[in-house]
DNA sequence: TTCATAGTTCGACCCTAATCGAAGCATCCG
DNA sequence: CGGATGCTTCGATTAGGGTCGAACTATGAA
């Protein structure tokens, strides 16, 4: 004779200390590693990881797989307002947390990830390209919409050619100094080598750092304005 | 290293199955009592006791004694709003619960309570007392006004009288077949007195029924509209 | 390929907390 | 004053789950 939502279960993954530790943490609204979750909890990686996969069956979280890295961030503002509400119950003081990217300014703003366009700048294109409607996130798959096709073509990048690689033409990757999403898979790739073959940019083998010139900077801000 | 607002340890709270079930429960507004929350959780009763106290003192719930029962009933909206926020999650179909008051539709409308007017028409009066400013309750206590004096003194009771009895003045009393506040206490009881003495009621000794006559019931009304 | 790093799985330990029986208070009723 | 009812407290039992060490997998770096 039981049930009808089951609040039980899920204020009983809010209620242990550790998970509801992680939990707030991830109230910055950025996506946090299992290990910078452990460190938020106080616990070693396998209790976080344990944690984790539970408040993820019960559809807290949204993890995100990013090479070797799994990055978790909340999975709807519901639950954002849930633990919202919780606070303001626990009545105390409402206190976030902080927690920083790469030291280096140059590597925040422009790098390279895999072959793609990161930092601040990648994350920056990302945000124009689904502004301006070129790009849109349908149930986590990216789709290059019409005027997206034209905006790619205009800037000299051959799509037919990129369609016949195996990969994925259009991956959402998780930038892991902003913590925000940016362009990879094929089209990612191709931005990146476009812009260094019209010499706007030019990308350290050592260090990937990419480094705008002064009118490629401009272009770029032509191209992918946020306003 | 530790804790800004604890909401783990509230989340706990109603993570325990017999909690969350007392507490939708509760959701319905009324009070209940611990033996009907024992039933509603499926638990004996000391077990709910003891989960009971611990949502006491946890602050979710507003206990009442009322006699030789306790009532319980959600401490605030913003009690209220986290289980609400929290059943959304649980995106299940939504569930109410029911439960009702003693049989006899006489009992329902006015009984005695101890010795003072309950059912319908006593939370009616309250409620009206309340609304036309002649009672507050403030943190607790019950206020006679200085317009509730003179409405009090208008009708006929003798307030001089009545404070020198040692029982205090004005008490809430709550009321087991509507679950909703009652006026109770030495004014309670010289309210109803003073209905039978001007022939507006008379109560029948067995039953604890209370009949009010046709014209009592309209100066009843006249006195007590709610709105 | 080899090494290092990020996460997961397994197993064992341990501790909290839920549960109920039984006894103890408090309150009302006759 | 008993006797009945509603609730609380105490104590003992038990189970569920949080924790970490150790071994394993997967991805990236050299």
């Amino acid at each position: 004779m039981k049930e009808g939502p089951d609040i039980a279960h899920i204020a009983a993954l809010i209620g242990d200390p550790a998970r509801a530790n992680m939990l707030t943490a991830l109230m910055s609204g950025r996506a946090l590693t299992v290990s910078e979750l452990a460190e938020e909890a106080g616990v070693t990686i396998q209790t976080a990881s344990s944690h984790l996969s539970k408040l993820d069956d019960g559809g807290l979280l949204r993890p995100r797989k990013q090479g070797r890295h799994k990055y978790f961030s909340l999975a709807s503002d519901d639950v954002a307002h849930v633990l919202e509400a919780l606070m303001g119950l626990a009545a105390g003081s409402g206190h976030l947390r902080k927690r920083t990217g790469p030291k280096d300014a140059a590597l925040r703003q422009a790098r390279v990830c895999y072959n793609h366009l990161a930092g601040d700048m990648g994350t920056q294109m990302f945000d124009s390209l689904i502004a301006q409607g070129h790009l849109t996130l349908i149930s986590d798959d990216l789709i290059l919409t019409q005027s997206g096709q034209a905006f790619v073509a205009e800037l000299g990048i051959d799509l037919t050619e990129l369609r016949k690689n195996k990969s994925p033409l259009c991956r959402e990757c998780l930038d892991w100094s902003e913590r925000r999403s940016h362009l990879a898979g094929g089209l990612g790739r191709a931005f990146l080598r476009r812009f260094e073959d019209l010499s706007w940019a030019k990308r350290d083998a050592k260090t990937r750092v990419v480094s705008f010139t002064a009118t490629g900077a401009k272009e770029f801000e032509k191209l992918f304005s946020v306003g």
